[in-house]
RNA sequence: GGCUAUGUAGCUCAGCUGGUUAGAGCAUCGCACUCAUAAUGCGGGGGUCAUAGGUUCGAGUCCCAUCAUAGCCA
C-alpha cells in the first residue's frame, strides 16, 4: 500500500542568497523525496521563502524599495537556485501570502480560545528616532561584564556573557545610533509550559533522534517558558487580529508557512486533500528537514502550536548539521562562502548532489565539503567507475551488433549480488543513510568493472568466432550499468536522464534488475565530464570577488556604528597612563575560551595581563612585539588570576581585533602623551 | 560559564549491543591490461583508533579527566 507523505525543508530567509549550506538540507530532502516517488509512494514536497521580520524591513528600506518588491526579487533568485540544483518541490511559495495569513490567524484564534495565549505588559528598548522597538540583535553597546564595546543586546562575543539588552552599558540602536529608551508595551505569549506533557509524549514516539531528545530533556528540566509572539509596529508581517499595531513574531508564522504552501498547492491541483494530511489522527506522515540550529522552534513551539490548535504533530524531524568547507566554517574572506548560483556557474548540480549524498548519514554531524576530495570523489566514482562501464562496452554493441543487445543475460551470480543489494540500498535511502547507499552501489560498480576485466571483451573482439560471447559480455555489463543508474536515480537525476536516453528506456525502481535485452540502444556519447581543480579555483576566486563588491560599504558602516563617547578634558585624558610594553611571553589560559595570558615588559617592571584576544591572535605570533597598555589601571582579579592592566586594541571583536603597535623606535616603558 | 556532538591511515569516512592479526574509497608504490572520458584489474606500504588514567579475562567500542573543533543556551 502506498504511503502518503508530506515533506518540507526549512524556509530560507528572504534577505539573502542561497548558499551551499542551505543546499545540504535541500539535497538531502530531495533525494529522500525522489526515492519515495520512485517507490510509488504519494509524497508532497513543499517549501517557501520566510519573508517577515525586522531584518527584511530594514534591508528593503536600505535598498530603497518596499519589502514586497524585495521579496519578489529574492523569490525569483531562490527559485532559480533550487531549480538549478534539481530540487523537485511540488510547491515553492512565500510566507507573505493570504493562505499563510489565514492559518496564522486561525491558529492564533484557536490557541486563544483554548486559553493558550497570555498577555502582559513588558518593558522593551525603544528607538526614539525611528519610533520602533528594538529586537535584541538591534541593540548594541558595551558588555556589562567585560566592558568590550560594540556587543549585541543578547550576549557578548568577547567574554561570552549572556544578558538582557537593558543591561548593556552605553546602549545604542543599531538602526539609527540613537540611545534607546525603555518603553512599556503589551505583548501576547504562547503558553508553552501547558504543553510539556504533550511534548514529552511526542518525543517518546521517536519524533526526534535520541541524541537530540537529551537536549530537549535539558530544556524541560530548565523549565519551559512562555513564548513572546508579539512585535510592535513598525513591523513587516501579519497584524494580529483585533490588535492594531501588534504583529505576529516572524517565528510564529514561519513554520505555519509549511501549511500555507501546502494549502496553496492543494488548492491548485485540486486532487490532494489538505485536511487528510494535517488533521489530528491523520494516517499520513509529515516530516520536516531542518538544521540543528532551529531545533528549538521545531521541537517545542511548532508541535505545541499544532497540538493546541487541533492539528496533527510532525511524524519526525530530520535534523542535519552544518556544512564546513575544507574543514572550516564557510568564510567569506577565504572564498568558501559559496553561493548556490556561483557553484552552478562552475559545476553541474550533480557533482554536489553526489558528493553530499556520498557523505550524508542520519546523524546530526557536520558535513565537510573538502574541495580536493570533492574532485577526486566525483571523478573516480561517477566517471571512472560508473559512466566508464558503459563507455567501455557500448561501442562493441554499436559497432558489431547494430546497437542491439543480446536476447538474454548470463552471470546469475553477479546479477544475484546486484539483486540482493536492493534491500539494503532501500533501507539506506529510507533511513537517510545515503553514504551507505552510495558505498553499496560503488561496491557493485567495482564488481561490474572486475567482470569486464575478467571477460576482456577487447580480446574477444579480435576473434570473429567469439562474437556471441562478446555480445553476451557487453550486454551483461550494460545491464549492470543500468541497475547502478537506477539505484543512483534519486541522487543524480539528470545524469540518469541522459543514461535513459542512451539506453532508450525509463529506469524504474521496481524494475531495477529486470533484464534489458534484445533491443536497440543508442550510440554512446560521454554522459558526464570530469571536473578539475581549475574549476574550483575559479569558483573560489569568484566568491572572493563577491565579497570585494560587498565589502567597501560594510566596514565603513561598522566603524561608524560606535557612537562617540562624551567629551572629556585634557586632564581627564592625563589620568590614563598609557605605556609602550613589550610582550615577552604569551600563552593560552587553561579553561578560558577568549583569553590569552600576556607577560608585558615595561622596562622598569613586568606585568601579567589577561587579554580577550585569543580569537584573533596566536600566542607565538605575539611574543616579542611591542604594544600599548593602560599601565595605571586598577588590578582586577579574574577567575584565572590577577590582571595588572590592559592592552589596547581596536575592532568589534571576534576575528576583528587589532592590537595597537607603536612606530619603530619606541622602547618599553615610554609613556604615550 | 553550562550543555551537546565530534576527534580512527596523507585525504574523506565505515566500524551494531566491548571479543580473533582495526576496514573502505581516494592518494602513493609495484605489476598486468589497453575496450574506455590516461579510465580498469591484481598486489604492497601506511594507523600506539586526540592525550592521560580507570573498569574488564579482554576496549577504537564503557567510565573519568584533559586538549582540540563545532554548535546550542529561547
Amino acid at each position: 500500500m502506498s504511503r502518503k507523505i508530506f515533506v518540507t525543508c526549512a524556509l530560507p530567509y528572504a534577505n539573502g542568497s542561497i548558499h551551499l549550506g542551505h543546499m545540504l538540507e535541500h539535497i538531502q530532502a530531495d533525494i529522500w523525496v525522489r526515492y519515495q516517488r520512485l517507490k510509488g509512494n504519494q509524497i508532497y514536497f513543499v517549501c517557501a521563502d520566510d519573508t517577515h521580520g525586522t531584518p527584511i524591513m530594514i534591508k528593503s528600506k536600505q535598498l530603497g524599495i518596499t519589502p514586497e518588491e524585495m521579496l519578489k526579487a529574492v523569490a525569483v533568485e531562490h527559485k532559480q537556485d533550487f531549480d538549478g540544483f534539481e530540487i523537485s518541490f511540488d510547491n515553492y511559495y512565500s510566507t507573505h501570502s493570504e493562505e499563510n495569513r489565514f492559518f496564522s490567524n486561525s491558529i492564533y484564534k484557536k490557541l486563544k480560545e483554548r486559553g493558550y495565549i497570555a498577555s502582559r505588559t513588558i518593558s522593551q528598548l525603544f528607538d526614539p528616532e525611528k519610533k520602533m522597538f528594538l529586537p535584541d540583535r538591534f541593540v548594541k553597546g558595551t558588555c556589562p561584564k567585560c566592558k568590550a564595546p560594540d556587543q549585541y543586546g543578547d550576549n557578548c562575543e568577547v567574554c561570552g556573557a549572556t544578558y538582557s539588552p537593558t543591561e548593556l552599558l552605553n546602549p545604542y540602536s543599531a538602526v539609527s545610533g540613537a540611545k534607546p529608551e525603555l518603553k512599556q508595551t503589551e505583548h501576547f505569549f504562547f503558553d508553552l509550559p501547558q504543553f510539556e506533557p504533550v511534548l514529552k509524549d511526542w518525543i517518546k514516539t521517536g519524533a526526534i533522534p535520541e541524541e537530540m531528545a537529551n537536549k530537549l530533556n535539558e530544556w524541560f528540566e530548565a523549565g519551559l517558558q512562555q513564548w513572546d509572539i508579539t512585535r510592535d509596529a513598525p513591523y513587516f508581517g501579519f497584524e494580529i487580529p483585533d490588535q492594531p499595531g501588534k504583529y505576529f513574531y516572524v517565528w510564529l508564522d514561519a513554520p505555519i508557512g509549511y501549511f500555507g504552501s501546502f494549502k496553496n498547492y492543494c488548492d491548485r491541483v485540486k486532487n490532494v486533500d489538505f485536511d487528510e494530511f494535517t488533521s489530528t489522527g491523520s494516517n499520513c506522515e509529515m516530516y520536516h528537514f531542518i538544521g540543528k540550529d532551529i531545533l528549538y522552534f521545531h521541537s517545542l513551539f511548532w508541535p505545541a502550536m499544532l497540538s493546541g490548535a487541533g492539528y496533527r504533530m510532525p511524524t519526525k524531524l530530520f535534523i542535519h548539521g552544518y556544512v564546513t568547507v575544507n574543514g572550516a566554517k564557510m568564510s567569506k574572506s577565504k572564498g568558501t562562502f559559496i553561493k548556490a548560483a556561483t557553484f552552478l556557474k562552475h559545476f553541474p548540480a550533480e557533482t554536489l548532489r553526489y558528493y553530499y549524498a556520498a557523505k550524508s548519514n542520519a546523524k546530526i554531524d557536520d558535513l565537510d565539503l573538502n574541495l580536493e576530495d570533492f574532485i577526486a570523489r566525483v571523478n573516480s566514482d561517477l566517471v571512472n567507475k560508473v559512466v566508464n562501464l558503459a563507455s567501455r562496452t557500448a561501442n562493441f554493441i554499436t559497432r558489431k551488433f547494430a546497437g542491439r543487445l543480446a536476447p538474454s543475460l548470463t552471470e546469475d551470480q553477479i546479477f544475484g549480488e546486484f539483486r540482493n543489494a536492493t534491500a539494503s540500498i532501500e533501507n539506506a535511502y529510507e533511513n537517510r543513510e545515503y553514504a551507505r547507499a552510495v558505498r553499496e552501489i560503488m561496491r557493485l560498480a567495482d564488481l561490474a568493472n572486475k567482470y569486464v576485466d575478467d571477460t576482456a571483451p577487447w580480446v574477444l573482439a579480435k576473434d570473429p568466432s567469439k562474437d556471441a560471447e562478446l555480445h553476451q559480455v557487453c550486454t551483461n555489463a550494460l545491464n549492470m550499468f543500468k541497475i547502478l543508474l537506477t539505484y543512483l536515480k534519486p541522487i543524480i537525476p539528470s545524469l540518469v536522464k541522459a543514461s535513459e536516453d542512451f539506453l532508450g528506456v525509463t529506469l524504474n525502481w521496481n524494475e531495477a534488475c529486470d533484464p534489458l535485452t534484445d533491443r536497440e540502444i543508442n550510440p554512446f556519447k560521454p554522459l558526464f565530464k570530469r571536473i578539475e581543480q581549475k574549476q574550483v579555483d575559479e569558483m573560489i576566486k569568484e566568491s572572493k570577488e563577491d565579497l570585494a563588491k560587498a565589502a567597501p560599504k560594510a566596514p565603513a558602516k561598522e566603524a561608524g556604528d560606535e557612537p562617540l563617547a562624551p567629551q572629556i578634558t585634557i586632564d581627564d585624558f592625563a589620568k590614563i597612563d598609557l605605556r609602550v610594553a613589550k610582550i615577552v611571553n604569551a600563552e593560552h589560559v587553561e579553561g578560558a575560551e577568549k583569553l590569552l595570558k600576556l607577560e608585558l615588559d615595561l622596562g622598569f617592571e613586568q606585568r601579567h595581563v589577561f587579554a580577550g584576544i585569543k580569537s584573533a591572535y596566536k600566542p607565538e605570533d605575539l611574543i616579542g612585539r611591542l604594544t600599548v597598555m593602560v599601565a595605571n589601571l586598577a588590578p582586577r582579579k579574574m577567575k584565572f588570576g590577577m590582571s595588572e592592566g590592559m592592552v589596547c586594541a581596536a575592532g568589534p571583536g571576534g576575528k576583528d581585533i587589532f592590537l595597537l603597535t607603536p612606530d619603530s623606535g619606541a622602547k618599553p616603558g615610554m609613556r604615550i602623551h
